[in-house]
DNA sequence: TAATGACTGTTGCAATCTGTAACCAGAACA
DNA sequence: TGTTCTGGTTACAGATTGCAACAGTCATTA
C-alpha cells in the first residue's frame, strides 16, 4: 500500500524554485523526489537511475524536453509526465508521438500534479480487482449499521435515508475502516476511472452524508478529513 | 434447558472467564447456552448439535475462527456471529470471505452481543425449495413465497394477484436475490432482446410489482432501485 | 362481428438524484 | 502578512426514476 506512494521521482526542471516546491510538496505525501536542473544531464541520469517516474518541463536549457523522451525512451520504460509552460504548446506536443504518458500545462497546481503522478504510478501496479463482495454483509460501528446486502443504513435502528451513490461512499468508507482512502482510490472503486485532480463530487458526497449519519463535519466523529489525503472512516467500538 | 423459543447457542471461546459471563447473560435473558473452548473441537460440535446461532471467536487455540466457520459452512447454515479481539483485525477479516454473518469487535458489551444475537436470529434466510428435474421451485423471504412452480406468490400467506410478466419479473429479481439485476441483463432473460438504453418497460413493471408485494417505492424492503445499474432484490431481510 | 376487459408497452411529467461550478473560510506556506 | 491550497457548502442543470395516463394487442363473449 505505501509502496505505490514511495516511488523516486526526478523532476527535471530549471526553474529552481519551482523544482524545490515540488520536490517538497511530492515529499510530503510520502514520494521521494529528485531534482536535476540541466537538460543535458538528464538523460543520462534518467538511464542511470532509472527513477519509478519522471516528470519532464518541456523547455529547458541544454536539451528541450521533447529531445530528452526521444533519447531516454529506448532505455526507460519508465512513466514520463510532460509538463509545457503555456497552454498553447499543448497542442503541438500532443500532436508529436514522442512517448510522454501524460501532458500537464503550467501552471500546475501541486494536487493536480499529485494525483497525475499517482494515476500513471498507479497504471504500472498489477491490477488486482476483487469485486466479489459476498464475504462481508454487515458493519456496525456504534449505533451505527451499514447493510450491503440490504444496502441499508441504520442510526439508532432509524433506516438513514441515502441515495445510491451515497450509501455506495459510506460502505467504501466504512468496509475500509481505519484507514485514509484517497480520492484516487475512491474514484477507482466506484467509478473505475481516474481521479483528475479536481474533480469535488466524493467531497460533495461526503457532506450529504455527514449530516445522514450524525456527523457534524466541524468536528466530525465517523467520516474524518485527512488534509491532502483523503477521508478516513473511524473505527469506534461496538456500542 | 433447550427452549425452541429462545435458542440453543455455542459459544466458542477460549477465554473461560468472558465466556462464561456471557453465558450467564444469555441465560439470564431467556437463552440457552453452551460454551467450547477448544477450537479443534468446534467443528465437530457444531455440526452434530446444529445449535441455532454459533458465537465464534476469531483467535482460538487449536483452529482459528475462519478455519472453524468454513469447514463447517457446507453442513451448517445456522448464523455465525464472529468476534474479533481487536479492531485491526477486523481489516483482515473483512477482506476474506468466510461466511460468516455478523462481525463484532471486542470488547463486546453484553447487551450489545444480545442485541446482535436476537437480530441474527429474527432474520429470515431465503428458503429455497427445489426439485431435481426443474431445479429451484419455491422461494420464501420472511413473509413472502414466491413458487415458480405453480407461478404464483404469496404475502402473509394471501395470494399475489400478480399479472404474468409482472411475475416472470418477480421471479428473476428474487431467483437472483442478492445481486443487481441490470436492466439489459433483465431485457436479455425476459424477452430475449438487447435493451435499447431508453426502454421504461421494467421500470413500470416494478413500479406495478412493489405496491402488491407489500413494498413502499420510497423505501422499499425488498425491490432496490440501484441508481444507474438497474434492480436488487434483498436477500436477507431483518424483522 | 363487435364489444369487452385484461394485460402490457409507450409516453410524458414530476420528483429525485448527482455531478459541476462557484463561493467562502480555514489552513498552510512563503 | 498576503498568497495559495484545500475542503465545506450551496445553487443549479442534466440524468435518472416513479408513475399515471394512454394506446395497442389479444382472448373471450354476446
Amino acid at each position: 500500500m505505501e509502496n505505490a506512494d514511495s516511488g523516486r521521482i526526478l523532476i527535471v526542471e530549471d526553474d529552481e524554485r519551482l523544482a524545490a516546491l515540488t520536490k517538497e510538496y511530492l515529499e510530503n505525501n510520502g514520494m521521494s523526489a529528485a531534482i536535476e536542473g540541466d537538460g543535458a544531464k538528464a538523460v543520462a541520469r534518467i538511464l542511470e537511475e532509472q527513477p519509478d517516474l519522471v516528470v519532464l518541463d518541456l523547455m529547458l536549457p541544454g536539451e528541450d524536453g521533447v529531445s530528452i523522451c526521444r533519447r531516454v525512451r529506448p532505455e526507460y520504460s519508465g512513466p514520463i509526465l510532460m509538463l509545457t509552460a503555456r497552454t498553447d504548446d499543448l497542442d503541438e506536443v500532443l500532436g508529436l508521438e514522442m512517448g510522454a504518458d501524460d501532458y500537464v500545462a503550467k501552471p500546475v497546481r501541486p494536487r493536480v500534479l499529485l494525483a497525475r503522478i499517482r494515476a500513471l504510478m498507479r497504471r504500472r501496479l498489477p491490477v488486482v480487482e476483487k469485486t466479489e463482495e459476498t464475504g462481508v454483509i454487515r458493519l456496525t460501528f456504534g449505533n451505527l449499521v451499514v447493510d450491503s446486502a440490504m444496502r441499508e443504513a441504520w442510526l439508532e435502528n432509524q433506516s438513514v435515508d441515502l441515495t445510491s451513490a451515497e450509501f455506495d461512499l459510506l460502505w467504501l468508507l466504512c468496509s475500509n475502516a481505519g484507514r485514509v482512502l484517497s480520492r484516487e482510490e475512491i474514484f477507482e472503486k466506484l467509478r473505475g476511472i481516474e481521479y483528475d485532480g479536481q474533480d469535488r463530487s466524493i467531497d460533495v458526497r461526503v457532506s450529504r452524508i455527514r449530516p445522514k449519519i450524525g456527523d457534524d463535519p466541524m468536528h466530525p466523529r465517523l467520516i474524518k478529513t485527512v488534509r491532502s489525503k483523503g477521508y478516513l472512516f473511524v473505527k469506534t467500538g461496538t456500542d
